[in-house]
DNA sequence: TTAATAGTTGGTTGCTTTAACCAACTTATT
DNA sequence: AATAAGTTGGTTAAAGCAACCAACTATTAA
């Protein structure tokens, strides 16, 4: 156990009603209906200790109670199950071109959301508008009160202080978004920042089907480039200088083609969404101004027309995806890696090869088996994963480690 | 937070009891002498509680009273301190070649260490053998009982289970270590086996310098092949499979050198000894008898006397690592990298090459600072990590996390 | 067919236990 | 006298325990 560099945490009673509290609101999240009688059975708590905190958390109306009938002898139970329509959280997800806002419940679902132009040039001036927004689509639904806003951003944050370290697409560095925030919203307002695609990952863990199988994945985010987000243990890896998962620059081909991050032969040069257009446009002879006006979806849709050079396109991408994701499966050793980003829409296409290439990377038996599938979130993760900042601390996941 | 795949832990005041108990012992390891009032203060408990823990730490001839004298005004502090030469761990380290055991204290100091010749081909008599020698050992140091026995492999291990996956090196694969050595030891003695990448870094956290400056680094050991500890906020990092940080396995060079994994261009194929070894008989031009003749220690002894042709070759060696502890860097972010095995006595041949690399290879500012260094352990890491997979367990550090 | 009753499961109540907290106290020192 | 270190004895929060009530099904006897 290492000691100074952070709070020390010793337990008190208060500690342990907070712990069992936490333990007992993830459970009702996570196999909702269920009973006290199961909650005991689960935690080893006492029955009388579970029926004293759900008794807590019914006042708080954080979940509520609901008849059901299992049919068997003995009296019925009573199912517990969140309560949605009370808590409200706001979420904002900054990519360099569309900036999207939305309220969501704490299931992790959107009342609703708007998308807006990111105005990068102005960092000060467009968070404020955000707020405004915000504030604006919230009144719209008659959601008089907010417990929080999360926002995640594409590039690099620092989540204790609230600032975005550097964020090369939208040309932020050392942007102080929180301050911004905080004077918009008022000091006590709750706020949390983090990078986009450790948002995702966090989307993933409480909101997605997969998130409740697996504690141990690995979130690939494919876009403009290829960012990550490592779960272990049912936690987000931040890294020291919250920059971990930077897979999409470590190199595969040493030499190979040029990055904006000055090295050469980064993954993202060959497996991005910008590779993959670029490789398109290459085979279809198209000029510079041309290719510039091609987007992912554009492939996309020509591949999923049959077109046949799009689809060798995007073949070569899985064969690309393969290769670095080998080198993830190496590094972390996950269950599971999960992967959004517009081209899960021809999975299809890129999944043959790309298990192909993973198979043939990876050492060992049991981790040749891991298992790659596309994100089950039905919304943009980054956005999902904002409001997950939030709702995360409002179940406030305490946990006692061994 | 993840449930049903685990042990929910819940709380009550007997977990309480441990978490503090816990906290309390491990500041004193971390900072001896230390008073009551001041641990008091760190920790936020009641002075009253920490009297009382404090007491039962010293019935359990954990730890001592000492006099001590501040000079200023006021009752003098009682200092406290850990107790050695109360109880002892066995640790075994299982290399290819040999195997060293040693009985250590709970600071993990050795009482002493043997070495024995490793035979490989019958596991069982082999591991059973290792007992024999270890508790021949403790009588001779005139040690009665152990409290647990750990053992570090050079191979993937299913600590849980305590069953030897596969271990290219010693050719074993499935082996069933615990079972051996809990007929030898009782079925309830203690028993911790782990991969001795992961236990050096252990030993790092534990016992080392560095780790108490850090909780956030990777080990990296150079030996036959590369392997890596991960450490994030004071937990080894595990991976799913028990296989993380196989980053020996990274792929530098696509279609590079082919490796032992039967991919190619693997970072094991340039910056292992064995690959240091290999560009050594290469510009010595030896033939190939000669060349396997040759030991890791005779290209360091050369290079340190003098030899300019045996610096180029670690210089390179050095060049080499750099390229793999870049990705290391930008898929863990890491506060430290710590580098254990018999090169780290050329550091300063190696060391300038491999900052160079890294610094190019790296992507922001912070993240450029990365330290890294030689591990501070005076002993092999592989066998103070397997005493400090059974030392850990004695402090039992139980955390509560938010 | 009906009504009494045994058995079973879900949940509550009131008392006990544990361990942290608190405030007043003793001890030792400048 | 002032002050810091550590102890004591009583208080409090929360979990555990055991007995109980509640609600339901299955069985059986009139």
């Amino acid at each position: 156990m290492k000691l100074g560099s952070h709070k020390i945490i010793s337990g008190n009673a208060r500690v342990v009603r907070n712990v069992n509290r936490s333990v007992i609101l993830n459970i009702i999240r996570d196999m909702e209906p269920v009973s006290r009688v199961q909650i005991a059975k689960l935690t080893g708590l006492n029955k009388s200790t579970v029926s004293s905190i759900v008794a807590a958390l019914v006042a708080d109306e954080l979940i509520y109670e609901e008849e059901s009938r299992h049919g068997n002898v003995g009296r019925n139970p009573i199912s517990l199950r969140l309560k949605l329509g009370k808590h409200f959280v706001g979420a904002v997800n900054i990519d360099s071109a569309r900036t999207i806002l939305g309220i969501a419940d704490i299931d992790g679902s959107f009342r609703d959301t708007i998308s807006i132009a990111t105005k990068c040039d102005e960092p000060e001036r467009f968070v404020a508008n955000c707020v405004t927004e915000l504030s604006r689509l919230s009144d719209r639904l008659r959601v008089e009160h907010l417990e929080g806003i999360g926002v995640s951003v594409a590039g690099i944050v620092e989540p204790g202080s609230a600032k975005v370290t550097i964020a090369p697409n939208l040309g932020w560095e050392g942007f102080d978004i929180g301050k911004v925030l905080h004077e918009r919203c008022g000091s006590d307002c709750v706020i949390h920042v983090d990078n986009d695609s450790k948002a995702s990952a966090l989307a993933e863990l409480w909101f997605g089907k997969h998130g409740r199988t697996y504690s141990n994945f690995v979130f690939l985010s494919i876009g403009r480039g290829i960012g990550a987000g490592i779960v272990v243990e049912g936690k987000l890896l931040t890294g020291h200088y919250h920059a971990s998962g930077e897979f999409g620059h470590i190199t595969l081909f040493d030499g190979g083609n040029l990055c904006s991050c000055g090295n050469r032969g980064c993954w993202e040069e060959y497996a991005s969404d910008r590779a993959t257009i670029a490789r398109y446009a290459n085979l279809k002879h198209l000029n510079e101004a041309a290719s510039r006006q091609i987007s992912i979806q554009d492939v996309v849709d020509s591949a999923l027309a049959g077109d046949e050079v799009s689809r060798e396109v995007f073949a070569e991408t899985g064969r690309f995806l393969g290769l670095g994701i080998a080198n993830v499966i190496k590094a972390i050793d996950p269950e599971a890696i999960i992967i959004g980003g517009k081209i899960t829409q021809v999975w299809h296409i890129i999944h043959q090869k790309m298990i192909e290439v993973v198979h043939q990377r990876t050492l060992f038996g049991k981790q040749k088996d891991v298992t790659i599938f596309p994100t089950s979130l039905p919304l943009r993760p980054e956005l999902q994963g904002a409001a997950a900042l939030v709702i995360k601390d409002l179940f406030s996941d305490y946990k006692i480690i061994l």
